[in-house]
DNA sequence: GTTTCAGGTTAGTGGTCATTAACCAGGAAG
DNA sequence: CTTCCTGGTTAATGACCACTAACCTGAAAC
């Protein structure tokens, strides 16, 4: 017995498989994000990763597929590294400025994917959509009960609207045409997401 | 003579028309909102208007022409509304207030447009496009203006941030799941959300 | 060194869709 | 009452595009 299927040999062969892969999702975030799901052809994405057409189809089973491996994949990062920092946090108003903090850092270090989730959520088939929208609910959840320890008695979907309040405004980098230049700049402008989303969170 | 050309006669048949266009508009805004640009077809769209296909030309020059009315229109609604909240205040604070109230009761009541116009802007030709930026920086150019007033010495380009990201959380209706039902709730949305803005751009 | 077979490639193929053509009906104008 | 012409209609037409077929090449496996 050599290996079991789920066991991969690591060959020349399989790294460029992944590496092709990735290239073709990093594609696919850039595009979507610029002119939408729709508006991207397979032989545009692609092309974007060096590749012509139908070969896309050795690593997606179609464009569904890669929309879904996307969004998913984004949806999962997210939760991992919620669920990482509000347990890492000492009180609840840590793990809430943590969790603030963490989700400026995703929202400007990749706005594409941020964009493409909430913009071409609703262009995937039925099943894949249910599972990005329970994993977002689990990461919501992350805030709703952090906030929940430390605004104690409140309506919990109350808090739940002021989580997906803070999340328009710090989501809301994407839209911003002026993106900030300087490293300098884009740590004052990081503070300032912060500090407002702290702010519209502890009304 | 009788009539410029500018004046129209007011007849049954142009009734009709305005109608007619009025309602492929709204139409254009629920299935662009649902599904996107690209995702909508002019035949759909006509069906929405209970007329088929081709009939839309009768209105439109193309499918970009829809797009572009829809976009155009309610920028303009939100600039005009916004000076006349804006110009109406005595005071920057009040001015704000009355800017935020503004905005809120607009995502509100018009979610699927505001959520056309943050997902679908990039469909727009390049001069259609120019034409509705300008619009919106215009609108935004009002905000930043009373909280100049209100917040002097600060940099500009920061409180054209800090009204971005308010927009980021005013808009975020659309993409709720649950909506409020009944009016009480309603209320009580906008209320929080007015809260929420107000504590986000005075920090 | 030969055999496999995975990952590419270039031609279809069929469907969808924006836009145009050609035609029709009925209100408005005279 | 007749003439126009506008807002509709249904049938092309031509792009574009997702996906499939058929074929090729070279690394892995033996």
């Amino acid at each position: 017995m050599e290996a079991s299927p789920t066991e991969e040999r690591v060959t020349g062969r399989s790294i460029a498989k992944a590496t092709r892969r990735a290239a073709l999702l990093e594609a696919a975030a850039t595009l979507f994000a610029e002119r939408g799901y729709n508006g991207v052809s397979i032989e545009d994405l692609g092309a974007a990763a060096g590749v012509s057409g139908p070969a896309v189809y050795r690593h997606f089973a179609g464009k569904p597929s890669v929309l879904s491996a996307l969004l998913t994949g984004v949806s999962e990062d997210l939760l991992d590294g919620g669920r990482v920092v509000a347990g890492a946090a000492a009180s609840p108003d840590e793990a809430l400025k943590g969790l603030i903090r963490f989700q400026v850092e995703f929202a400007v270090s990749h706005a594409d994917v941020i964009r493409v989730q909430d913009r071409d959520l609703g262009a995937l088939a039925a099943d894949d959509q249910r599972g990005v929208r329970s994993l977002q609910r689990s990461y919501v959840q992350v805030w709703v009960d952090e906030l929940a320890a430390y605004r104690p008695d409140t309506d919990p979907s109350l808090l739940r609207r002021k989580v997906h309040a803070v999340f328009g405004l710090i989501n809301s980098t994407p839209h911003t045409t002026h993106r900030p230049s300087s490293a300098r700049e884009l740590a004052l402008f990081r503070d300032l997401l912060e500090e407002m989303a702290w702010a519209a969170l502890t009304v």
